[in-house]
DNA sequence: GTCTATATGGCGATAGAC
DNA sequence: GTCTATCGCCATATAGAC
C-alpha cells in the first residue's frame, strides 16, 4: 500500500491541482503590486506552484486572467457595500456608515485599492469591460450626494466634483499604503491606524459634505 | 551652396540631432501614459524620430531616463509652487493660493499628476531617490496645516491624515483625467472645467481644514 | 489538467561603422 | 552623436506527451 499517497508521479501528471480561488488571489496580489505590464505569468505560476502553461489552461490569456482578477475585486467590494449600507433616513448617518464600510473593506483587502487605482489610471479593464461599472459607481455616489444636498443635509455644491474628491480620499490612502505608512510611522492596516484613519476620514468627509464652517 | 541644407546623408549620420528637452518631454508623456514597465525605449525613440541606440547614448539605461523624467516633473512642480506661494498672514488665504497654484500646474501639465501617482503607488523612483522628497513634501504640507490649527485658523485634528487626504484630492482628479472627463462629460483641462474644478476644490479643501459645520 | 518543449517576438543593452 | 546590426534574455502563447 502507498501510505504517503503516492510520492512518485510520472511527468505530465499534476504536482497538485490548481485551486482556482488561490490562483485568482495570487494574481490579484501580483497585479496590484506591479501593475499589468509589470507582472509576468511566470511570477504568478511560480507563486501558485505550477507551470505557466497550467495557468494558461485555466485562462486563455494573460489579459483574461487580469480581467478576472479585477472583476472579482470589483464585485466583492460592491457586494460588501450593499451589505453595509444602512437605510437610515439621516443622510449624514448613511454617509458615515458607507464611509466606514469602504474603509474597513480597503483596509482588510490590501490589493483592492491598488488594483482600482491602477485601473482608474487607464488600465485595460477600465477602458473596456469595466467602463460602465466605474461610471455607474461615480454616478451613484454623486446621486447620493445630490440627494443629501436637496434635503438640506449637505451644503449645496457640485455633487460630481464632490464625488470625485471623496473617492480620491478613500482610495489614495490605502493604494499608497507604503508611502503613507512610512509617513505615519506605522502600518496603515494595524488596528490602531485603522481607527485613526476611520475617525479622521469620516470627519473630513462630513466636513466636505456639510460645507465650510462660517 | 546647398540651399536645402544637404538632404542626403550617409548611414550612420544623424537624421536629426536629439533635442534633449524634447526627448525628456516625450519620455514623460510616454511613462505617464503607460507606466515604467509598460513603456519601451523603442516607443520613445520612434516618437522622437531616432533609434533606440541614440536614446541610450544620452541616458545609460531605461531606468536613468525614467528617473530623469520624474525628477524633472518633481523639480518643475516644486519651483512652480515656490513662485506661487504667498506670504499672507492669513492661513486660509495661503491655503487657497497654494491650492489654486497646484491645480493650475496639474491642469497645464497633463503628465505630471499621472507620473506622480504612478510613483506614489511604489515606482522605482519613489522607492529610491525620490523617497526623501516625497516624505519631505508630505511633512511640509502637514506642518503647514498644523500651524494653521495652532493659530486657530483650522479646526484641530490629525494634520498628517489631513495632508494625505488633500494630496489625494489634488492628484486624483488630474491623474484620472480620462475617467473623470467622461464622468463630467467634458475635457478636464478646458478653461471652463478648470474654473469649475478650482472653485469646487478650494471650497472642499477649506471645508475640510476649517472643520464640520455645526 | 498539468507537464515539457518550443515557437515567436519584443525587450534592454552593446559593438562598431561613419 | 546617430546609425545598423546583433546579442541574450524573458515575455506570451502553443503543441503534444502523459
Amino acid at each position: 500500500m502507498n501510505t504517503p499517497p503516492r510520492r512518485r508521479r510520472r511527468p505530465g501528471r499534476p504536482r497538485s491541482p490548481i485551486d482556482p480561488k488561490h490562483l485568482l488571489a495570487v494574481a490579484q496580489a501580483a497585479f496590484a503590486r506591479s501593475g499589468y505590464a509589470g507582472t509576468s505569468l511566470s511570477t504568478i505560476a511560480r507563486q501558485v506552484g505550477v507551470s505557466k502553461a497550467a495557468v494558461l489552461h485555466h485562462y486563455p490569456s494573460k489579459q483574461a486572467l487580469y480581467f478576472a482578477a479585477v472583476t472579482a475585486v470589483v464585485e466583492d467590494l460592491g457586494a460588501f457595500i450593499l451589505r453595509a449600507r444602512s437605510d437610515s433616513p439621516d443622510a449624514v448617518q448613511r454617509l458615515d456608515q458607507l464611509g466606514a464600510a469602504v474603509t474597513r473593506y480597503l483596509a482588510t483587502h490590501g490589493e483592492a485599492a491598488r488594483l482600482l487605482v491602477i485601473e482608474l489610471l487607464g488600465g485595460p479593464f477600465a477602458r473596456g469591460p469595466g467602463r460602465p461599472f466605474i461610471q455607474g459607481t461615480l454616478a451613484a455616489i454623486a446621486a447620493f450626494l445630490a440627494d443629501g444636498m436637496s434635503r438640506g443635509a449637505f451644503a449645496r455644491g457640485d455633487a460630481q466634483q464632490l464625488a470625485i474628491s471623496i473617492s480620491a480620499m478613500h482610495l489614495f490612502y490605502f493604494a499608497m499604503a507604503d508611502v503613507v505608512g512610512e509617513f505615519l510611522g506605522a502600518d496603515v492596516r494595524s488596528p490602531r491606524m485603522l481607527r485613526a484613519r476611520t475617525n479622521a476620514l469620516l470627519a473630513q468627509v462630513r466636513a466636505v459634505c456639510k460645507g465650510e464652517r462660517r
